[in-house]
DNA sequence: CAAACAGTCA
DNA sequence: TGACTGTTTG
């Protein structure tokens, strides 16, 4: 027996379109400690990791740890149709092969309970290990999303660079270059504007900006992300969910070129 | 001579937006009773009646009885010409084969207006017997609206239940089957927000959404939609306008399907 | 948070 | 040309 029930059922729409651009179909774990998901992406380049605690369900029962093959796009269709404020109940027997998923208006005037098949997925269950990261950069989800956006109007890679002077991101097109840098201020009035660094080393390591423009579909989940670096380590991008868990993305770098300077 | 005039265009515009989808010719009876039409949509299967009354217009004069054919895209281009709070006359002569359509803005500043030729459409009135119908729901148009629309990203028909619990419109599809319920709540605080249930006997049939997301183009000329079904009979959405009369759309059921429980 | 609008895509 | 999506406003 599997039951969740999840008053802020916006949290879980969020989390569902800001994965879906990148993985069609993913199997969503459920233990007592939670529900949680991993996944590589269609191309196999960059990988999703969510974690949403039981803890943070106001009611939550799991008998058996369960894995649950979905295909994203049809829980994308299912969740719109419920509203911002509904109180979101999923339910599954122990042996089902189908989801049920109950959305309650705020007022319980309207209830609706929809039932997705479950699928067979093979999952691909990578350990990811808890590293010490050379530099981890937080800043406001707006900036990042904001940054990723222009820079790629101009490039297709973004270089992020953290030195103590701040991190920059920068990039290289046909148009021209661009490079942005933004400093630590934690003078801000609201903590989650502030950018904050901590770096033991400098690292600068390039990406596809396609990807990081993916990521940034999470924006939404929270007001600040968290970016970690080390060389030669994929590049972790964290929202974090208030209460639950977190949504992260991880990318390997790619080899910087040996570009002349033009 | 025909001459009416309406201090409120937006109306007009409204009804011919809500129909156009359905209904590309169709003839606009007058008589001294108003302005009526009735049509079916051009694959047969659904029907639209319209009900204007005179006395919901400021001027009407109608001095015989006339059946003006046009063709509702001509006609919805001319009306976006026109202000939603223009004043909106129509003129015809009595031989007449042109319509004058003579927008007013509140102001007076501007006074458009447009002839539009009339067409000779072989109409097919078909006598509406006024049932007594085994079950009446009338709820928020613009939760139908929604119910509706939702319900056609899960499948192409619906289930509408309507017992003393309350409606349900259900659908299956691929993906899965889903169930909206709504209770009677008559004790909210706009009686336009309220549920209302009539029930003679359990009602339960079976319609294409494709017509019923159709039937909702008529959303804003009204904030509550009534429903009325009895079994074997074609379902009646009916869009009230407010001191005119009505906008009803009629659909036959399907035959449901024996379908084996899965 | 829902409705209206505008701009884009098919 | 119409439908849809995303944005903006109430």
């Amino acid at each position: 027996m599997f039951e969740v029930r999840l008053v802020q059922g916006s949290v879980l729409k969020k989390v569902v379109e800001a994965i879906r651009e990148l993985v069609t179909d993913a199997n969503f774990d459920c233990s007592s400690t939670g529900l949680s998901l991993q996944a590589m992406d269609s191309s196999h380049v960059a990988l999703v990791a969510l974690l949403l605690r039981s803890d943070g369900f106001e009611h939550f029962r799991c008998d058996r740890n369960v894995s649950m093959g979905m295909n994203l796009a049809n829980v994308s269709k299912i969740l719109r149709t419920a509203g911002n404020d509904d109180i979101i109940t999923l339910k599954a027997d122990d042996d089902g092969d189908v989801l049920t998923f109950m959305f309650e208006s705020p007022n319980q005037d309207r209830i609706s309970d929809i039932e997705m098949k479950l699928m067979d997925i093979k999952s691909e269950h990578l350990g990811i290990p808890d590293a010490e990261y050379e530099a981890v950069v937080k800043m406001p989800s707006q900036e990042f999303l904001r940054i990723c956006k222009d820079l790629s109007n101009i490039g297709d890679t973004v270089v992020i660079s953290v030195t103590k002077e701040g991190v920059k991101f920068s990039t290289r097109g046909d148009i021209g270059n661009a490079n942005i840098v933004c400093r630590q201020n934690t003078t801000v009035d609201k903590p989650e504007d502030s950018t904050t660094i901590q770096m033991k080393e400098p690292v600068s390591l390039m990406f596809a900006l396609r990807y990081m423009n993916s990521f940034t579909k999470a924006t939404s989940l929270s007001s600040s992300v968290t970016i970690s670096m080390s060389s030669d380590l994929p590049i972790v991008v964290e929202y974090k969910i208030a209460d639950m868990g977190y949504l992260r993305f991880y990318l390997a770098p790619k080899i910087e070129d040996d570009e002349d300077q033009a």
